[in-house]
DNA sequence: TTATGATATTCTAGTACTAGAATATTCAAA
DNA sequence: TTTGAATATTCTAGTACTAGAATATCATAA
């Protein structure tokens, strides 16, 4: 199961849920920090959950203004795969390939002064990024201890790429590459 | 520019090449630690860089067997998109959405009794990656110095992950999610 | 009563690969 | 001499989204 298909049924195990619904749950939550599904692609995935039998659907009519919800719940199966998907993905670290370990390979063709502006303004987003989860953290507590697991996971990473291209900078700027 | 694309896009820069060709030094550099592209997709993105105008092709003859070969060199234009392109990935962080960060996000719906299973098999395979970094620095040193900042740089990333689990994991025993 | 805005789903067309089969050329061994 | 291995490119069909426009419904305000 890929990501973003995980991320619906589980929104969907929480609590029966229409498309729109997902999206203002997904919003409401910052869950975009820790998953990538466009609007555009609830309902793609809605589709596809259901075309595989994890999810199913009836029609009911809104609560308010609108015209009337298809409204999606788990299946067993769906239940099944959401346990399986989780233990998969808690027990597989996924290789990841960032441009900028590439782009880390093409240093020797630019000058050190075109190369440390650019790895400053990264080292400073980085910066920034840390602090926003660290703000966001501060705002939202107290959370359950696997929600603050989680921001705990963020800022560490964010934290140890911050350490080693300081130490990478130095090295540009004393011409060791 | 996409990273597969930028990936060949380097390649070519560094001396023409054609497909097949750049399929051999991508595996024998273990490129594959650090770019996502498989052997159907060369052609694929030798023809849209073609078409983009950042490289040209001319038909040569084998040296030993096999038919003529399609070689590709960089354009000027080529040259500009790659400088661009790598500074701007030198310049800007990249969000990832592991799917571990997303089965944290279904942890209160297990017991510990399956998560603390997976949690320790993702463990080991950060261990055995890191390992297998470390030996292949070993087995190439020495390297220049941006090689080895790549490999540093992955190193970093996984020790804190594992530092990260090793906690995470006592917290789980302790009953603290 | 009309229109507007919020709610909600569907449809069309495109992007970026990717798997794998088909095809073609040439050398060298049986 | 034919056949097989190595070299090399092309083609077809599929996957997994994704952007954005089109369509539809209903309550409320003008």
């Amino acid at each position: 199961m890929t990501n973003a298909e995980l991320a619906i049924l589980s929104l969907i195990a929480e609590k029966s849920r229409h498309g729109y619904e997902i999206e203002q749950v997904i919003e409401a939550r910052g869950m975009r920090d820790w998953t990538e599904v466009g609007f555009s692609s609830i309902y793609y995935l809605l589709n596809k959950l259901e075309k595989a039998g994890l999810i199913e659907s009836r029609l009911e009519q809104a609560e308010g203004r609108g015209p009337a919800r298809k409204v999606y719940q788990i299946t067993e199966n769906g239940q099944e795969a959401q346990i399986n998907a989780t233990l998969a993905a808690l027990s597989e670290p996924v290789n990841s390939y960032p441009p900028f370990l590439l782009a880390m390979s093409n240093l020797p063709m630019l000058p050190p002064a075109q190369i440390l502006p650019a790895l400053n303004i990264y080292r400073n987003t980085l910066t920034e990024r840390k602090l926003e989860l660290v703000a966001k953290v501060e705002q939202q507590s107290p959370m359950p201890g696997f929600v603050e697991a989680m921001f705990d996971y963020s800022i560490n990473l964010i934290e140890a790429e911050m350490a080693w291209i300081e130490r990478f900078i130095t090295q540009v700027e004393a011409g060791n590459v």
